[in-house]
This record gives structure tokens, C-alpha cells and sequence, in this order.
DNA sequence: CTTAGGG
DNA sequence: CCCTAAG
């Protein structure tokens, strides 16, 4: 299958293109839930990449990473980092032993489940989930007998023992003297594992970027990415290796789950035996760690709207300017090869009960950040096949509401703007040799996944980085049509702010939709503005003579729109003469029938 | 830097 | 959506 899912630095990004060096610096955020849509993972046709992921909320926003999801996280990568010596040496990072090298035999990954149904990994990480507590892959402490040969020899064995006898609030209390943040993890096993890495680690693996430069991930020097100290580097492939799962007995069910991927699905290619060798090898000679600094750092997106408002200037990734071509100065900059290709991060799918093997990437923002990279999945991608409980505000509950499901019928394949339920991965796959790579069209959903790409991948064949439209024409590939709810939002902004407040209403009601600037808020409204005041004339021929939007907007939006904008420049005319009256009129309706209640 | 408009 | 001229 030579279909890639392009996923880079928030932008979108062909397989020409990464080929050829052009938009090649992947960012890679966090994750915890999966959409996966591409299972095989040939080591000798592909380059599997983690690219990009993100986390979001009920509402499609993205939401920074919880300290513990970014630790685990982190530890990943630098567990890879010290165990490989250097960052040169790319190595397999973790692979799960259970599912990953159960029955090896075939070389190809393949989901359960692939019907449509999404390929949703859930990767149980964070406070929110104690039952699979943060930074599974990380783990080396476990008992096990299934891994006897892996010993803590790395960890002091001394603290572990005084720790064992810390209630989870001691441990607590612990990691927070030791990080200096409060952890809600109630897991005993991983509070004493973090803190006991925390004591004993001292290397930052945040110095290090690899940029992908011909199909292989290069190291990079620290850059003007990493300036910041909240560089949004949040890798976080996290995954859950078998190990873990074997792990305390609030994994039984895991441990189960494992067997279960291991034997429904097919990930063993010789690859993940290799890989899976390694690891546990690697594992064993874990270094010691590092002083852990307490993690501090947003999605970008996030940051960009919190500094701005607060006057904060470390939005400098974002604001770079010249970042339009940014990949190709960070590429131009070859330093040394490195060779992730058999680093692999293991999740684990909770739902489909697959694990797949994610290649740990790098971390390097380029350009601005783009927003939609969804749109780039599958629409089948089972985007709300499970809801994540989080909490979401209430006010944008309604957001979702009054705008997904309209979005979900209206909307084209492409652009799927409906906002995202919990955590978003997208790997890339990169073939080596595209002709090297076969599929087999066996299921329904790795079939629309190529139908798909297919056409992403037509759609991007050009260097004019365009994108058909439904009538035929052509847009440019970076437009993103304004979701429903994000209309819904801005009109509510106006509503509360009024009209031509637009960094206002930017940094308090599109906090979290970055992409969206003020200026593109204004025109948004006037654009808004004008189709509402089309559509008023009833005479008129049709209102749909006017270009309609990608997004039609509801009627009673648009009057909306039209209150507001009355209320800006006509307040006094409209009222008197239109609304009030009819105020007036429903008004003595209500006096006339009250009267007979009485 | 933010807003308003034109392109 | 971009660009730019204006506060």
C-alpha cells in the first residue's frame, strides 16, 4: 500500500514531498487515543513514522497534555535516548513483546475490527485513567515472571523498597516533592517508578530533534524548535507495551486484552521480532535518569492564545514568520543519519484490542500549525466511535451539538471538521520503495483508507498545493471551511464582545481553534454578514444564487447575525420599527390568554 | 499590534 | 484567505 497519511508539523504533506525533503519535520504531540488507519507495518517496504498527535476534547480543541501523559511520554524518549547511548543511533525504541512477537509469522499488521470501525487505540494515560496508569512502555520494574530476564539493575533497589511501603498518598506527596507537581495517578507501581526515575534520571532527551530527510529521520541540531522551554514537544506515542500489562492487578483485564491482540491480530513480521528482541534487551540496561524538571509544556496552539493574551512572547515557534518554508531550512541542515526506522512504540488498542507498532519520530515545528490535520483521515476513521468522558464544558457541549451533526452530513469527505473525541494519532508510513509495498484489500475500511488517500494523494499531485472542490474547482489546500460550531462560536463572540473586537473575542471564545485569527474572524463575519443579508430578500431567486457555503449555515444563525449586526450599526432603527413591534405583539398575546389562567 | 477593506 | 493601509 503506498498510501501515506501525511501528517507533518501540522501541515499536510505528500509522500512527494517527504521524499523529497520538503515538508519533512514532523511534530510529534501526544496522544492517547489512536485513529489508525494504516496497519501495515513492513519493515522492509516502510518506514513507519509517528508524525503527529494530538489531543482533543469532546469539542475537537486541542487540550495540552496532562504532565503525566507528556512524562510518559518523555520517558519514552528518553529511556531511548539513553539506552541507545546516543540519539544517533536509532534504535528500536520499545516494541511490546506480548503482542508484537506472539505469533510472528506473518509481515503484515493487520486490525481486527477494520470494518469501518474505528481503529481506535486508546492509550490509557493520565490521571483520568488510573486504571492504566501513564508511561507504560517505560517500565522496567515489573515483576514478572514472563520477564524475568529484565531486572531494574539501573534502579536503585533500595529506593524502591522504601517507597513500597508509601501509601499512594505518601507516593504522592513523594512525586511531588520530586517533580514539583501534584500527580493524581493512584497507581503505587507508577508513582514509585516515576519517582524513582525522577531521582535517579539527569538526562533531557528535549535537546534532541530529528528532522526526516530522505526517508529517514535525521538528527537535528537544537533549534530555534526547541528555544523555548515549552516547546510544544510532546511526543507521546505512548504506548503500552505487554510488560505493562502484566503489571499490578489493575491490568489483569489488560494482560487479558493483550493475549487477545496477539492472537487476533497479525503484527508479526519479522520486524517486530527483531524489534521486540531488542527490547527487552534494551530495557534491561535502562541508564539512570535524569533531574526531572517539571514538565511545562502546551500544545502550541494552546500557548499561542494563552501568551498572547497574557502578553507572553513564547509563541515565537508559531509566530516565526518566515516559517513558510521552514522544513526545508531545518532540512537543508543534514547532520547525521539516523535511522529510526526500527524504533517502535507499542500501543495498545484497547478497543479493537490491537497493538501497533508506532515509531517514535521527533519533534520540530514547522511552520503554522495546522489545524485540521484530521481532515486528512479517513472519514471513516470511527472519529465518535467512543466518547471520552472528560469533562467538556458545557458550553461547548452545545458547540457540538448544534454543529456535528450538521457538519457530519454537510460536510465533504475531506474535511471532516467534526471536532475529534479524545486523542488523535497520525503516523506516517513512509515506503521506501512504494513499489515494494503491497496491500491486500481485505477489509472495508483499509479500502476506503485508499480510497482516501487516493484522492488525497491526487489532490496533492501538484506542487500548487490545492485541493478539489465539490463544484470542480480548485481551493487552496490550506483553506479550512469554518466548522458549524466555530460560526456558532463566533457569532456568539460578537454576541458578547461585539463586532470588530475580533482579537477579543480570538483569544476568549477561539482560544483553542489557533488557526483562526482574528483577522480571519473578521472576515468570517463578514462574510457571514453577507450571506445572511442574502438570504433575507425572499423574492430574491434563491438565496443559494449567491456561492453557498461549504458549510451551509442554518437560517436561524444567520438572522442571528443579522440581530447582531443590527445591533452594531442600526440599533435604534431596527428596534423600533421591526422588533420591537413584534415584541409588542407576542407581548399582548401573552396578556390576553394569561388572563384566563387566572 | 489590531482593525478594516480590498484583492 | 492574503495583504496592506490605517489607527
Amino acid at each position: 500500500m503506498e498510501t501515506v497519511v501525511d501528517i507533518v508539523g501540522n501541515e499536510e504533506a505528500r509522500v512527494q514531498d517527504i521524499t523529497l525533503q520538503k515538508t519533512a519535520d514532523p511534530v510529534v504531540y501526544q496522544l492517547v487515543r489512536v485513529h489508525f488507519y494504516e496497519p501495515v507495518v513492513n519493515k522492509f517496504s516502510l518506514m513507519a513514522r509517528v508524525l503527529l498527535m494530538k489531543k482533543f476534547d469532546d469539542n475537537g480543541e486541542l487540550v495540552p497534555a496532562t504532565d503525566d501523559e507528556v512524562m510518559a511520554v518523555e520517558d519514552l524518549l528518553e529511556d531511548d535516548n539513553s539506552k541507545g547511548g546516543t540519539p544517533d543511533t536509532g534504535r528500536t525504541l520499545e516494541c511490546s513483546t506480548s503482542y508484537g512477537c506472539g505469533p510472528c509469522g506473518s509481515d503484515k499488521v493487520q486490525f481486527n475490527g477494520s470494518e469501518g470501525q474505528s481503529q481506535v487505540e486508546e492509550l490509557e494515560v493520565g490521571p483520568e485513567k488510573p486504571r492504566m496508569p501513564p508511561n507504560p512502555a517505560m517500565d522496567f520494574v515489573e515483576t514478572d515472571s514472563q520477564h524475568e530476564e529484565r531486572i531494574p539493575s539501573l534502579i536503585p533497589n533500595a529506593s524502591d523498597d522504601s517507597l513500597d511501603i508509601l501509601s499512594v498518598k505518601d507516593l504522592q506527596e513523594t512525586f511531588k516533592a520530586t517533580f514539583g507537581r501534584e500527580t493524581s495517578v493512584k497507581d503505587k507501581q507508577w508513582l514509585k517508578r516515576r519517582i524513582i526515575m525522577g531521582l535517579t534520571n539527569s538526562c533531557d532527551f528535549s535537546t534532541t530533534t530529528f528532522v526526516i530527510i530522505d526517508n529517514r529521520v535525521v538528527k537535528k541540531g537544537r533549534e530555534e524548535t526547541c528555544k523555548t522551554a515549552d516547546c510544544p514537544v510532546l511526543v507521546d506515542c505512548v504506548v503500552r507495551s505487554a510488560m505493562e500489562s502484566h503489571e499490578g492487578p489493575s491490568t489483569s483485564h489488560d494482560k487479558h486484552e493483550t493475549h487477545a491482540i496477539a492472537n487476533g491480530m497479525q503484527i508479526r513480521s519479522s520486524t517486530f521480532q527483531e524489534n521486540c528482541g531488542s527490547k527487552d534487551a534494551d530495557t534491561e540496561q535502562r541508564p539512570a535518569k535524569r533531574v526531572r524538571k517539571p514538565t511545562k509544556r502546551y500544545i502550541e496552539e494552546l500557548s499561542e492564545g494563552e501568551s498572547r493574551d497574557s502578553g507572553d512572547k513564547i509563541v515565537s515557534l508559531v509566530k516565526h514568520p518566515a516559517n513558510d518554508q521552514p522544513s526545508a531550512k531545518v532540512c537543508a541542515r543534514p547532520v547525521q543519519d539516523f535511522e529510526l526506522d526500527g524504533r517502535c512504540l507499542t500501543r495498545k488498542d484497547s478497543l479493537g484490542g490491537s497493538g501497533i507498532q508506532v515509531p517514535y519520530v521527533s519533534r520540530i515545528r514547522r511552520s503554522r500549525p495546522r489545524e485540521n490535520f484530521m481532515t486528512l483521515m479517513p472519514s471513516d476513521m470511527g472519529i465518535s466511535s467512543v466518547l471520552e468522558k472528560d469533562g467538556v464544558e458545557s458550553s461547548e457541549q452545545l458547540d457540538k451539538e448544534s454543529g456535528n451533526e450538521v457538519l457530519k452530513n454537510s460536510l465533504s469527505p475531506r474535511w471532516i471538521q467534526e471536532p475529534f473525541d479524545g486523542y488523535l494519532l497520525c503516523l506516517l508510513l513512509l515506503p521506501k520503495d512504494a513499489s515494494l509495498i503491497q496491500k491486500k484489500n481485505n477489509s472495508a475500511g483499509e479500502r476506503s483508507e485508499a480510497k482516501y488517500l487516493e484522492s488525497y494523494k491526487t489532490s496533492s499531485d501538484d506542487e500548487v498545493a490545492t485541493v478539489p472542490t465539490a463544484n470542480g474547482g480548485m481551493r487552496r489546500k490550506h483553506h479550512r471551511p469554518w466548522s458549524l460550531s466555530e460560526v456558532v462560536k463566533l457569532v456568539e463572540g460578537v454576541a458578547k464582545y461585539g463586532a470588530g473586537r475580533w482579537s477579543e473575542i480570538k483569544r476568549l471564545a477561539f482560544a483553542s481553534y489557533s488557526y483562526r485569527t482574528s483577522v480571519d474572524l473578521k472576515d468570517k463575519w463578514r462574510n457571514l454578514l453577507r450571506a445572511s443579508l442574502a438570504e433575507l430578500p425572499t423574492g430574491n431567486g434563491m438565496p443559494s444564487s449567491r456561492k453557498q457555503a461549504s458549510v451551509p449555515i442554518p437560517a436561524p444563525i444567520l438572522s442571528r447575525v443579522r440581530e447582531l449586526a443590527d445591533v452594531q450599526t442600526q440599533v435604534l432603527p431596527s428596534f423600533s420599527s421591526g422588533r420591537l413591534a413584534g415584541f409588542n405583539d407576542s407581548n399582548n398575546t401573552v396578556h390576553e390568554t394569561s388572563p384566563g389562567f387566572l
